[in-house]
DNA sequence: GTGGTCTAGACCACA
DNA sequence: GTGGTCTAGACCACT
């Protein structure tokens, strides 16, 4: 269900989180919709329980899913907020992006055509 | 000259690294021209000699300046390698950014009005 | 494991990284495994942490090795890539020395039986 | 008569003392021939003198010239024990570096074929 | 004065 | 435990 690289430079539990974030944003899971326990999940990836906590922590913190003790975790049900305020981050990353390729003296025409083939191209 | 955030969770020797690059890009910084010596620059910024340095060092390592013993640290003459890699990096960033932003629901209309807006409004 | 002259004017990080690249493209140390420690290493060679780090560091950068944070260094896997660019450098070393030889009076055939003695001589 | 870049990372003086070297070594400066007095050639290369005298002493130390107090200083006459001492330094250098070049995966017949060749094609 | 290296000792996040 | 960053203070070679 999930790839977790554990040579990577990117904490185990950031990888969990966005892979989590990504497949709540995307739909795969759906609001409501429980998911693996802490125990499970940490035999399946073959990772410590401690780091798979973590991950659910901060994804809760973040009002993407809530725990509720002694049953589990489950998928928010409003996620407008968190996908606005994740959106109003990206957002705010693309602008410097695109100023900072100003700077590099890449042209309008060159960037809205490469943004459009990017978009185009991504995950159809 | 610099505004260092030593509570930041980015490094202070990268947050130096990034505003020199910032600025040698701009033009800022001409090629030939001799940065503040180390010690200065620590005193200046209240920051150990050693973080500088391996600002400096770093620096020197991506190209953008060359130090020499004795002498001190000067701006690069030919940039143009390192301009255009990069711009290659951050195309590639960007790339993935709008893909992340198509994820999250935003309409390519929305998307490049957006970076034009930003395009047009950056360090004008 | 090393060997490491403090007297040396060649910089201890720099012998550091010059001993490992050996046994690394020798293939004594293989790729994905586990370096020693920073800290277990400066024990054994009585030599300060930081030291190590840079040396470590500097094979990161070169791709030689990556280091995951918190858990320790290994031995990159795709190393074709270094090998050829250090192939180049050398070739490049060694055309200045022949060229050296040369105005110092020593003749090809010379040379030429001195760099075949050394070819079979060296690391049978 | 000289060419030295202060911008170089090589020191200055080592600059001076690798070309003068080079000079007597091919002959152009001929044995008991005398070289241009430091104030002379301080103020032609604008060039602390003291970093003039630093290069002549080291010339002096390895043998190469000798100094006549009040007279100036002198291309040595006997050069044989310099040269074939210089010839060591760069013969242990071609093995160390044919060695690196065998451990980097170059055969015998390669490596003998680009020798010839940078013998043939330098400095004609 | 300059950059560069090194030590000693501290703190942090991550596993 | 691990790597990574930072400070304080020292020494070196070179100009």
């Amino acid at each position: 269900m999930f790839q977790i690289d554990v040579m990577s430079r990117t904490p185990v539990y950031e990888q969990l989180v966005e892979q989590i974030e990504q497949l709540v944003l995307i739909g795969l899971l759906e609001p409501e919709e429980q998911l693996p326990s802490v125990r499970q999940l940490s035999i399946e990836l073959s990772i410590n329980p401690n780091t798979i906590q973590k991950a659910y922590s901060e994804l809760d913190r973040r009002g993407l899913l809530f725990s509720v003790p002694g049953k589990g975790c489950f998928v928010s049900k409003n996620l407008e907020n968190v996908l606005s305020a994740r959106r109003d981050i990206r957002l705010k990353d693309l602008r410097e992006l695109v100023i900072a390729l100003k700077v590099l003296g890449l042209s309008k025409e060159e960037l809205l055509k490469l943004v459009g083939e990017a978009y185009d191209t991504g995950l159809t």
